[in-house]
DNA sequence: ATGTGACTTATAGTCCGTG
DNA sequence: ACACGGACTATAAGTCACA
């Protein structure tokens, strides 16, 4: 059962649009400044992507955030989603 | 210049072998504890590779803390890292 | 108990488009 | 501005034998 993978994936997506929609910006804006593809932004809001670290690194930057800030409460949210 | 991609990748490991070795478990038994290859946690730890965000999951699942724990601290020893 | 090289299969990540 | 797909190349996943 890796329904819980998808969900770890999605609850991750949801962070990263919920702090990219936090600070006005389009996933095109998000992808230029963490230097991802737009298509690529895009798939791992939906929860269909699983980044490397190095991705989340770039991420995390684009947002103006760290890392553990980046993927705090996630595994409550990872929780909360059935 | 991705120097600082391993410089990053490096502070990664040092920070999952800090924590594996502050439990006072071998690589095998972290391993076995997040249903990765022994090989791989070795890889990991060294820097020479670059997780997905769902083998990092397993990893911080395994040490028993979560993900936002293992990667505290990280961009300040990736700094500290020449 | 760990580091390392080599290897195959799976998927990360890009680029082109459509609605 | 975003969801979604197809096709592609680069790289991660996952494992093995051996030092």
């Amino acid at each position: 059962m890796d329904e819980s993978r998808r969900n770890i994936l999605r609850a991750l997506g949801s962070q990263v649009k919920r702090h990219r929609t936090k600070l006005g910006l389009s996933q095109e804006e998000l992808g230029f400044r963490s230097n991802l593809d737009r298509t690529y932004i895009s798939g791992v809001e939906r929860g269909v992507r699983n980044p490397s670290f190095t991705a989340l690194v770039s991420l995390a930057s684009g947002l103006g955030l760290t890392l553990s800030e980046l993927l705090d409460n996630l595994e409550v949210e990872a929780r909360n989603i059935k």
